[in-house]
Formats: C-alpha cells, sequence, structure tokens
RNA sequence: GGAGAGGUGGCCGAGUGGUUGAAGGCGCACGCUUGGAAAGCGUGUGUGCCAGCAAUGGUACCGCAGGUUCGAAUCCUGUUCUCUCCGCCA
C-alpha cells in the first residue's frame, strides 16, 4: 500500500494516478477517515495518559477509592473510544489498501491494454519451407501432451508432459539457473545493458507453494480472489507464481544494506484458475490451471529499485535471445501495469503456430509498495531505516516457452531442433 | 492425530499484576586510554502512530487475537509457530 503521509500531501496526484490505471477510489473519503481515525487516536491517547498516571499513583498497594473511581470511569469512556477508533481505522485500512501504487512517469497513459506501446521487436521471424504447424498440432504426433486423461483426472486445463517434452523442461530449467548463478553471465548481460547494477548471482529456491491469507494479501496478489485456489480447511492458498513466497518470505526483516541486493530464482508450479477465461486459447497448453514458472525475485535499496528493474528486462531478453526467440518488449500503460506496480513491462515472443507474438514473460517494479505491509526494511549505511524496494519478472514460464522452443525450432518431420544452449543439458542431442 | 515444553529487544537471557521499554550479558557506535592494537573504563544503542522546525513529549508494542483488572510481559480463553516423545507417512 501507499504512504498515508504521501497520500494526504499528494491527494490530487494519487486521486489521478488511481483513475488511470482505471480503479475507482475515493482519495477525498479515505482521507476523510485518515482524520477521523487520528481525533479518535488522539482522544484514546490522552485517557490512556491519564490512566497510565492514575495507576502510577497507586503503584504502592493499597488502592485509593477515589482514584479507583476515577479509573473505572476512564475505563469505560476509553472502551468507548477505541471500539469506535477499531471501527474507523478497520474502514482507514481497508480504503488504505484499495489505492493502487503511483505509476512511474514513463508509464503510457492508457484506457485499455490496446494502448501499450511495443517498445521494440528482436530476432528474425523463422522461415519455414514448409507450412508451420502449431505446438498441439506436433505435440500430439509426438505423443508429448495429453490433455484428455488429465481432464478426466483433475478437469480442464490440466494436462500430462510426457517423454522429450520432459527433458526438455528441465533442460531449459538447467540452463536457466545455471545462466543466473553465474556471475560471468550477469556481467555480459549488466554491460551489454549499460547498466551499473551489482554482479550478484541469484540463489535458486524452490520454494513452498502455498500462502497464508495474511501474507498473500500483504503481497497485494491475492485479489481478485476467484482466480486462486484456496484450501479447504487450511488458511491456505495455492500461489499463483513464485513471485507470491518469494516477496513474502522476508516480511517484518531488517536487512544490512551490504546484503542487498538480495536475488532469488525460484523454480514453483503456479496455479491458477483462470476464471472468466471460458472458451479462450483452449488449444495446447498455452493457458492452463498449472504451470511450471522460473521466476526472479529481488530485493534492493529504494535507490536500486528501479534499474533492478531494467536489469531484469535486459536478463529477459539475454535468455529469450540465447535461445534464438524472436520476441517484442511491450511496455505497458497505466491501466495494464497493475494495482501493486509502479512500471511493468511485458516480453511477448513470437509463436509462428498462431503467426503472432504472444506474453511469455512480466517484469514488475513495485518500489515500496509491497514491502509496506510486509514490513520488509533496510538499515542503510547511514543508520537510516528504510523499505525496501521490490521487483519479480519471469525468467521462464516453462509451458510457454516450450510452445515457443517447439514452434519455432519445428522441422516438416514433426522432429524439433534443440536450440544450441540446451544440447548439453540433453546428452548434447542436436533433435528430438 | 495424541501427550508435553516453549515463543521477551540485533543475539543470548531475567522478569513477584503497579515508574518494565523492559535487569544482566553479547554485539554494535562513539569517546577515554595506547606509538598502534587488544584489554580496560565511560557513554549510547528498538519499532509504529500522533504533536513539534527541532530538542522533545504522548501513546502503543514482550508470537497473534480477545478477556479479567483502577492497572497486564506477568492472570484467563482462543489461535499460531517452534521443540521433544508417541502414532502415521513419501
Amino acid at each position: 500500500m501507499l504512504d498515508i503521509r504521501y497520500i494526504r500531501e499528494n491527494a490530487s496526484k494519487v486521486q489521478e494516478n488511481a483513475k488511470r490505471k482505471g480503479y475507482d477510489v475515493s482519495i477525498d473519503e479515505l482521507l476523510g477517515w485518515d482524520k477521523t481515525k487520528r481525533q479518535l487516536q488522539q482522544l484514546a491517547d490522552e485517557l490512556r495518559e491519564k490512566r497510565n498516571v492514575i495507576s502510577s499513583q497507586m503503584k504502592g498497594g493499597k488502592p485509593a477509592d477515589d482514584l479507583v473511581a476515577e479509573g473505572k470511569a476512564i475505563k469505560e469512556q476509553l472502551s468507548e473510544v477505541e471500539t469506535n477508533l477499531k471501527e474507523a481505522d478497520e474502514t482507514f485500512v481497508r480504503l488504505l489498501k484499495l489505492v493502487p501504487n503511483m505509476a512511474a512517469s514513463d508509464v503510457p497513459v492508457g484506457a485499455t491494454e490496446d494502448e501499450n506501446v511495443v517498445a521494440k521487436t528482436v530476432g528474425e521471424k523463422p522461415q519455414f519451407t514448409f507450412a508451420p504447424r502449431n505446438h498441439y498440432e506436433i505435440a500430439e504426433q509426438r505423443e508429448w501432451i495429453d490433455k484428455e486423461r488429465a481432464a478426466k483426472v483433475a478437469g480442464s486445463r490440466f494436462a500430462y508432459i510426457k517423454g522429450d517434452l520432459v527433458k526438455l523442461q528441465l533442460a531449459v530449467v538447467q540452463f536457466v539457473i545455471n545462466s543466473l548463478s553465474d556471475e560471468d553471465t550477469l556481467a555480459k548481460i549488466a554491460k551489454d545493458a549499460n547498466l551499473d547494477v551489482a554482479i550478484k548471482p541469484f540463489t535458486p529456491i524452490l520454494p513452498p507453494l502455498m500462502i497464508r491469507t495474511e501474507l498473500y494479501d500483504a503481497m497485494d496478489r491475492l485479489e481478485p480472489r476467484d482466480d486462486r485456489y484456496k484450501l479447504e480447511g487450511d488458511d491456505l492458498w495455492l500461489q499463483g507464481s513464485a513471485e507470491h513466497v518469494l516477496g513474502s518470505m522476508h516480511a517484518d526483516e531488517i536487512f544490512d544494506e551490504k546484503q542487498l541486493p538480495l536475488r532469488y530464482l525460484g523454480y514453483a508450479t503456479s496455479f491458477r484458475r483462470e476464471a472468466g477465461t471460458y472458451g479462450k486459447d483452449m488449444e495446447g497448453i498455452l493457458r492452463m490451471h498449472q504451470f511450471d514458472k522460473l521466476e526472479m525475485e529481488s530485493f534492493t535499496t529504494g535507490d536500486d529499485g528501479a534499474k533492478e528493474h531494467l536489469f531484469f528486462v535486459a536478463i529477459q531478453e539475454y535468455l529469450l535471445s540465447t535461445l534464438g526467440l524472436s520476441y517484442q518488449v511491450i511496455q505497458k500503460c497505466t491501466v495494464d501495469i497493475g494495482k501493486p506496480n509502479a512500471r511493468g513491462i511485458d516480453m511477448e515472443t513470437w509463436l509462428p503456430g498462431q503467426d503472432k507474438y504472444r506474453e511469455t514473460h512480466t517484469a514488475d517494479y513495485m518500489t515500496d509498495y509491497q514491502s509496506r505491509r510486509l514490513k520488509t526494511r533496510v538499515r542503510r549505511d547511514s543508520g537510516a531505516l528504510e523499505l525496501v524496494h521490490t521487483n519479480d519478472a519471469t525468467a521462464f514460464a516453462l509451458g510457454r516457452i516450450m510452445i515457443a522452443i517447439i514452434e519455432n525450432n519445428q522441422q516438416e518431420d514433426g522432429t524439433i531442433a534443440v536450440p544450441a544452449v540446451l544440447q548439453p543439458y540433453l546428452g548434447g542431442k542436436t533433435t528430438l
């Protein structure tokens, strides 16, 4: 959430920003409750002060009757004030949580996702001497994907991934983990992108796939709940992205500045109900209830957050380029970046089988919007205590990147030419 | 799932219902001492909210949420997490 002090001082800017991001919130109403809450808070503090004075006069023992009576009177007043304060505070917090993060100044203003901006297009689309097929046609021929039996067992939007496709996924996973935990690779990416960032490797992580309500909400990723899977009988949800369980892992912690940046590479199965997408992208494994994903997450100082975001985008570009894929970098507009985001970039990768670019990556920069509720902070070298900035970004969503690999590297006979960088992880095989 | 023990400040660790924000120690910072360092000595060292230019003042916080009381870290209830034993289990 935003800092209420910032909202007080920039009410009209915050209101305008919310409107641009498509959120119907009333800053006036919020500030009204803020004022009410503070008045009640002050009243409560004054009553407590009186109470404390009285009780300290009785510390000896033998309570004096008149003081006890006065204490009782205060107790009753305080009880009423505290009830009102609690209600006012709950309303205040509920409204405050609705206010979206401020968009960075270079985020395009747009009312629909059609107003996202293609920042650049990179790489060559492959040319085929035959009509390219989509990944599902190829996968069926190769018996790599079984959705019928998955539907029988778990329902629609599930799949059994089989055979060489499993080996391909594990090869991609190893390639990414090795790349992002290697300082030379990171140094090269930073240098090529002309970014002055710390060359600190990512720590690979296998996180828990479930998360408590409180932390999910603090991450500002719980809503809309319709798109989350709730576990019956427990206060737990299935995570929709490793971001949710990585970003929350340092809640209530204070880093030393020298520990930052802290970079994680999570490998986790993500779960999404895909509510409201009935009939959309039903073919193949483009949109599933469950998919594996390699996700980057980092914690930095406020000074380094913005360039960390650019670094994450540069890493995404490196990974796509290294696999020989063509992609577009999309700068998302205000309505599309997301509520906790200050900035958001998507990567869309060329899929010959669909004859279009499709979203395969996203990079999110949240400034201190998440850390404010998570209470993840950093003790600066100066001694100052500050909220950290959080970044997350897709390294590879395995389903979609395998679609891209299959469709871009397909051969007429249904085999797949393995990208050179993956061959070492497939026993040197050049085709699958 | 059953039985028991426990969650106190950056860390360890005291704490009888009444100046307890919380003893003591460690760590850290600054100063003294020293040729320099160590040791020693001294001082300081939590966070949120509100008010204030500031110094500072008020208030809250001893896992979390309620309750009892004039007054709760201390008593009661619920809950959560950790540990030990039993059971079950990949």
